[in-house]
DNA sequence: GGTACTTTCACGTCGCGTGAGAGTAA
DNA sequence: ATTACTCTCACGCGACGTGAAAGTAC
């Protein structure tokens, strides 16, 4: 049996929020005192736990409520949507980062805007010691172990998707003939 | 002169959104037909250009107006701004795809998730052929040409804000004794 | 006369924040 | 009596979308 604000304090969430997931119906406490005070139970406290995770997620309160509902049916499918979502506000980002670049450099900037790019991501492999060949290994390696962050990885250094496309189609065939040899 | 749904499709937006900018002022169509149509002469067409270019960097529409209202004062700063709370929209959000990766595999999930972490990083670099002097370098190098992107780079691997400090600091060491050596 | 435009107005979205006015707990 | 809580209700944001009711162009 905790009050509000305490609630929130322990969670690091506003006072307004848990107000409104009641509003919502996302989280009421299932205690009201005589005076109209929501008391949140033991059990309460345990949802909002899971609400927090959810959130954390970036989920809207929409979905969490889903997943809340249902017992445990189709929780899988609507993570692996919001984290193609995500892959795809990440790029959305990405592609603004560059939009600025180019506007502070057609402005005739002073400072250097420090943003990588392939080149300067190049180059600095090169000095730690890394070959052309090697970096064919790199993004073989790369596309075997984590081919939805290697995409991300491209795109974060503004290649474009066709030019991705093609690094990473190349970096399966060396895989599969790879381990063709192996065998 | 061209009326407003054939601008909207030229430029790729809605009916509504040019009538919103209509009504908060940052883009009003300078003449008027006699029934009240707006018609946006060439003038108008031209800044809705750079509104566009604008929006595709992510800006609201108030500091739009700003950067369209001053000469050429502030912009740099303005954009500057952006850039840095870019950088953190995308760490945000790179911290939402560790949280859904980490239900995902707490559920039990069948297929693998696929995303990238600190070892999974390093074990791709180790297969490439770099010591671990060579990360060092590595670091060191990248910390040199682009302080803001490895930031982002290592908050994309997940790696704790505490941590990527500590690994800056030691990055920059490293240079400044590096060029120290070189005079 | 049909239909494809246009106008203004008001209300909905999402996740709350911000008061206002009134009651309650320690 | 003071102070620190609590309640409900209503309105605000940002960038539009979605009708409704009425007028206009072709």
């Amino acid at each position: 049996m905790i009050t509000i604000t305490r609630l929130a304090k322990r969670f690091g969430l506003s006072r307004t929020a848990l107000l409104y997931y009641d509003r919502i119906g996302l989280l009421s406490p299932t205690v009201r005192s005589d005076a109209g005070y929501r008391l949140y139970t033991d059990a309460d406290v345990e949802r909002l736990c899971r609400i927090c995770s959810y959130r954390n997620a970036g989920l809207s309160l929409d979905e969490i409520r889903q997943l809340l509902k249902q017992p445990d049916a189709p929780k899988e499918q609507i993570l692996r949507n919001r984290l193609r979502q995500l892959d795809h506000e990440i790029g959305t980002l990405r592609i603004q980062q560059r939009a600025i670049i180019n506007i502070l450099q057609s402005l005739g900037t002073s400072e250097s805007v420090s943003a990588i790019d392939k080149e300067a991501w190049v180059r600095i492999l090169r000095v730690s010691g890394l070959s052309d060949e090697d970096m064919e290994v790199w993004h073989t390696q790369f596309e075997r172990d984590a081919p939805a962050a290697h995409h991300a990885f491209l795109r974060w250094l503004g290649i474009a998707e066709e030019e991705i496309l093609q690094i990473r189609a190349k970096s399966n065939r060396n895989h599969s003939s790879a381990t063709k040899t192996h065998r």
